[in-house]
DNA sequence: CGACAATCATTGTCCAAACAACACTTTGGG
DNA sequence: CCCAAAGTGTTGTTTGGACAATGATTGTCG
């Protein structure tokens, strides 16, 4: 597993151990500095980028429902705190909880009409904070990007991983 | 700005507003994924990737020093909380910091032997946890990738970037 | 010289992420 | 039945990130 690369030597200090190095800092960064863009909107509407992509997740399902602990799983990202983040939202009326009688211990998430508001009411910002974000790359670009982000994950990703969500 | 893309009708209740959106959270996604391998190494030394890539950056202006300020905008991420970052690491001496006596509100940092051995005793592994985020990856497909990411980037670096570094 | 703005770093405070521990429920085997 | 084990969500606690406010120093300009 080691002895791959030569190590390119000891003269420059600074720079990358490996190109995988390069790649993931790269990848760091740009994400970094594009997240930027969806915090400032988000923040502006007291909302994480994470209780968005939530809501998103359930209006696509409503009026189906989905339990806590699927919700965490179908995510873009990882979230190990989904009660809490539950709790914020359901204290703010846009989604609502229900503890199924057959089986007690499933939570089902649903979303409410105020949730299913405040999404639409944030439709056009969104669209307009990718544009900002990406609108300077072609087409091209943009389905070769993710041509190549698809194998990145590709051996990472769980099996049963949802993701990119086709319903 | 807007009325850009047609919005591809309302069938599928779920999918992307844009392939904008869709470039954007696949990113996130990658990112999220590559991410929890790094910090499980660091983890395990209780270290954060800031706070490694601090030490990494040090090293390379070793025995040079490096205002607060500016570190922080070295950084692969964004860092709005240098000092507490820097707290901790100088708890565990890995780091010391030096006021200037010309200019007495800059503080220089500059990394210790112990932080150097630390960072000499992560480098296998951080190879390796590269290898196994990037590897199966061919390094045509990197460069490529590297080189997208570069435009995405491209009208959201700030001017004074050191991005990539270039030391 | 002296007031005032600008620059750096630090501190206060709040909030969310992370991880483990816990409680409740269901399931399945003896 | 009963008890152990697994499933599911919640809670406790610690930690770090984000943003504003403050303190200390320096530069600037009247």
């Amino acid at each position: 597993m080691s002895t791959a690369r030569p190590a390119k030597s000891a003269s420059s200090k600074r720079r990358f151990d490996s190109v995988e190095q390069a790649a993931y800092l790269n990848l760091w960064r740009t994400y970094d500095l594009l997240k930027a863009y969806e915090d400032r909107l988000f923040g502006a509407h007291d909302l994480s980028a994470q209780q968005y992509n939530t809501l998103r997740l359930l209006r696509a399902v409503h009026p189906g429902r989905v339990p806590t602990l699927e919700l965490g799983n179908r995510l873009v990202s990882r979230a190990p705190d989904m009660t809490r983040l539950l709790d914020r939202l359901e204290a703010r009326g846009l989604i609502d909880r229900e503890r199924l009688s057959e089986n007690r211990r499933v939570v089902l998430i649903g979303i409410t009409p105020a949730g299913a508001d405040l999404l639409d009411s944030l439709a056009d910002q969104v669209r307009e904070c990718h544009e900002q974000q990406l609108g300077h790359m072609t087409p091209q670009e943009l389905s070769t990007l993710n041509k190549l982000l698809n194998r990145c994950r590709k051996p990472h990703e769980p099996p049963d991983s949802h993701w990119p969500p086709t319903t």
